[in-house]
Order: structure tokens, then C-alpha cells, then sequence
DNA sequence: CCTCAATCCTGATGTGTATCAGCCCAGTCT
DNA sequence: AGACTGGGCTGATACACATCAGGATTGAGG
């Protein structure tokens, strides 16, 4: 039924029953798209009157940067996600965002959000379960950075990479193309990168997983299930709750 | 404006500049008040059907359980918030909720909850930047345990609860009332309790603060700031955006 | 008054991960 | 072809924090 509709529009619908109208305002949020290359970031932490996003193509990732130059990757986004909501609705980002990959994404000005959210509802009802569902994979990274070690917490990751990628249909359990290096990985769990070469490394003497050259390949679904602690529920629902 | 209102409505209305009708239905959902004591949870990790609350006094925090018995706290409540939003959304709770001190909170049932919203269209906006909000709060935890020592972590918190228990009118520059113990910092900080024992200490002996007996006193603002790169810029806003 | 449970506090020892230093390989630019 | 760059890989060493073990203090309850 939403097949026609934008990603985002299939994401929302699966948690509000959206109708044509409601459709059509989300659709009329995707009129300028605009392109972007890998590196150059497209928000900068502190930067005022940005946009926000939604991402039709390619991946994003967004992260705070400390005095000291470090980073720490926040999230990954994927097509379908929303990018810089906070940035619209605080008025000044407190992040930044990178392309991983070119992207293509549709720019949204935070007028045309407020508006479309107190004209739509039902729209802006949606966009808080989406903004909760991407708060509870936060939540869920906080829990292994602060607790799980190395290995549990990288397994984790790339689960939960997985299974968000199998929603929209860029997984299956036997694993995907991932465009991320291991300075990535390393910046998003906390770990060092040679320390996450080292993790990677086990993962794959262990037969559970390899990752090499832009492909995850996922080798023992339920032993990596099993050290990670894994637990898709905080992805996943039975049906539109709002009908 | 606001006074006669619910701290909760002070803190939306801070964001959207909310009208009677507004006011009014936020009022309604203050209905079953419900008072609970310290340490007998509120909400149970995987529980469904689990109502939100509205807290009204004492506070909270969310956490999540692993099984090696460990928890990681993922953020506290003081009054004002709201708890357990995510579990309504997505009809089963991820995370755990227990009282820290006895606390009053008004019961809200999910069918409320989104009648509100659909119904008064500004108070969902509202809500949806109240939950940035705190997604920002958490983003900011993920990254002091991501990549800040143990030192900046603990200053980075404590000055993060003092800024926000300031907004409510619950601290000033000097300090705060703090129930919480050495072992709630630990299961918030990812450290363990020796370690928060150690840190507290090193705090002190730098003049920069003492906490002891339920205290929090602030010795050297300046100094604590400086140490955690503490910007409270994520909590902070000028004036409703929406009007 | 004594016991018991929390909480706070401390020293000794152990370990997971960071840091440093460097090599290898594959592209790509000149 | 050579130079250069980004990414992957590895051993040696260092240190921040965990873990273990136990003492001191306080308040509640019999």
C-alpha cells in the first residue's frame, strides 16, 4: 500500500495509518532533494538555522566531537530517517552529521515541519514514535558502551545494524554491504581502532562473523545472538497502534 | 503565565507558547494521581499494557537490566518529566522505572494520551521537543561514557543535574539536594562503585566539590565546567519557537 | 544495648583497552 | 613507474578502571 510512498512514509505507516491527506503532506515535504559526498558534513555542531533532512539514499552518521579531537559517533541513519530534528526544533545543532556514502537526501525547513505537524496530527504523532524508536536504539548504545565489553558490544552493534537493515529490505540474516571502516566502528562503540581490529578479528576466529571489504557476512546468527544479548523488541511492533 | 500550572506544563509552554484549550486538556491528563515508594520499580522491563506518568514529585530513573546482573541507569527524572512515554508508543516497556525517593506521578493511559494528541495538535509538538529533549540528555551521556575519563564524566553529570534541577528551581551555582548514592552514580557513570568512591574523593581534593549526606555543594563552578566541557547549550533555548 | 543492613571508604591486585610504532596492501594521482 | 593515501593489521608497553577483600560509620529495629 505504501510501496509507492517514500521510505519515511512506509516507516511512519507502520506505526499510524496514515490517509491519503496525511500522505500527501509528507510527500510534500520532499521537494528540494539535494546530493551530497562522502566526508564533507552537512551540519555542523553549534551551527544555527539549519534544516532538518529526510534521507532517501545512502548513509549518514551523526556525532559530537570533543576539545581534545575525539569523536563519538551518536547513530547511524539510514533511508527512511529523519536527520537534524533536533537541530530545527532546539534552533542550533548540537551534533554533526557526515555522509559515509554520496547521499541523497530531501530538505526540510523547520516552517514547513511546524506546519505540517499542527495541520497533521496524526503526522506529528508518527514522527514522535519515530523520534522514541530512534531515542531507544540510543538508549540501547548507551547500554553496551557503558556496560557490555568490547566484543559483546561490536556483535551488538552490527546486529542491531542488521536488523535495521532488514526493514528495509538491505539485510538478510545472512548479512549486508556496509560501507563503514573499522574508524568508524571504533569511534561509534568507544574503542580504539586497532582495539576493534582486534574485536573483528576474534569475531571471525570465533565463526561468527567477518567483516572485509564493504560486506558483513554473517556466519552464526544465534551464537552472535547469544553473546550479544540481542533483543530486536525495541525495533519492532505488531501493527499500526494508531488506526 | 504558568504557574497556576503543572511543572510539566511549564516546561512545554516554555517550548510552545500553549493556550487555555491547550492547557486545559494537558490539566486533564493529571487525573490518577499515584504515589510510590523508593525502590519498588514502576515499570518492568518487557511489561505491556504499562500506563505513562506524568511525575509530579521526587524522582527516578530508567534502567536497563543485562543478564550478568549488572544495570546501566540510563537517565533520572525530576518532576516535570515524563515517564515511560516509549512504552505506550511502542506497547511494551524497554526499560525499567524505580523510584529513587518516594514519588507522586499522574497515571496517563496510552488512549489518552494519543486523543490528546490528535485532538490538540501543538501539545504533540510540544511533547515531540520535550522527547528531544531528552534524547539530547541521553545523547550527551552516551558520549561522556563513550569518550570521556571518569573524572570529566562525573563532573559532566553532576553539572548536567544541577543545570536542569536550576530550570525547575531545585539548585543554584552552589549546589543541590541529592538522594541519590554512590552506587546510582556507578550504575549511571558505566564505573563501579569503588571507582565513583575515588573520583568523588580526587573532586573533593581539587576544591572543585563535595558530595556527602544527600548534598551536592558546588566549590569552583568555573573549574568544573572547564574539566567536563560542560555547554548546557543541548538544554537551553531562548523563548517558545511556535507561538 | 546489640544486631543488621546500607552506605561509604580504602589498599592490593588484576585486566581490558589505549597508545605507540610500524608494516602491508590496494587504489589513485602524477 | 613511483609517490602517496587510506585502510587494515600486529606486537609491545602503559594505564585507567575493575575486582576482591575488608574496615568504619550510620540509622533502623528488636
Amino acid at each position: 500500500m505504501y510501496s509507492k510512498h517514500s521510505p519515511l512514509a512506509r516507516k511512519l505507516g507502520s506505526f499510524v495509518a496514515l490517509d491519503d491527506a496525511e500522505l500527501a503532506v509528507l510527500d510534500g515535504l520532499h521537494q528540494r532533494r539535494r546530493r551530497f559526498v562522502a566526508g564533507r558534513d552537512l551540519v555542523h555542531q553549534g551551527q544555527t538555522r539549519s534544516a532538518a533532512y529526510i534521507l532517501a539514499e545512502g548513509w549518514v552518521c551523526s556525532y559530537k566531537l570533543l576539545r581534545d579531537g575525539t569523536r563519538q559517533i551518536v547513530d547511524f541513519q539510514i533511508p527512511g530517517d529523519f536527520l537534524g530534528l533536533r537541530s530545527v526544533l532546539f534552533r542550533t545543532a548540537d551534533h554533526n552529521i557526515e555522509p559515509i556514502t554520496t547521499v541523497e537526501a530531501s530538505e526540510v525547513k523547520d516552517s514547513e515541519l511546524l506546519t505540517a505537524f499542527t495541520q497533521t496530527p496524526r503526522l506529528a504523532t508518527a514522527v514522535l514514535w519515530a523520534a522514541s524508536r530512534d531515542e531507544a536504539m540510543v538508549v540501547e548504545h548507551l547500554v553496551g558502551i557503558g556496560r557490555r565489553n568490547a566484543l559483546e558490544r561490536t556483535a551488538h552493534f552490527l546486529l542491531e545494524l542488521n536488523a535495521r537493515l532488514m526493514l528495509v529490505g538491505q539485510a538478510t540474516t545472512a548479512g549486508f554491504d556496509c560501507p563503514l571502516t573499522q574508524y568508524h566502528l571504533a569511534d561509534a562503540l568507544g574503542l580504539s581502532a586497532v582495539h576493534v581490529n582486534r574485536v573483528l578479528r576474534e569475531l571471525r576466529e570465533k565463526g561468527l562473523l567477518t567483516f572485509q571489504k564493504g560486506q558483513v557476512e554473517i556466519l552464526d546468527f544465534k551464537g552472535l545472538v547469544a553473546l550479544a544479548e540481542f533483543d530486536l523488541g525495541y525495533l519492532d511492533h505488531e501493527g499500526p497502534l494508531l488506526r
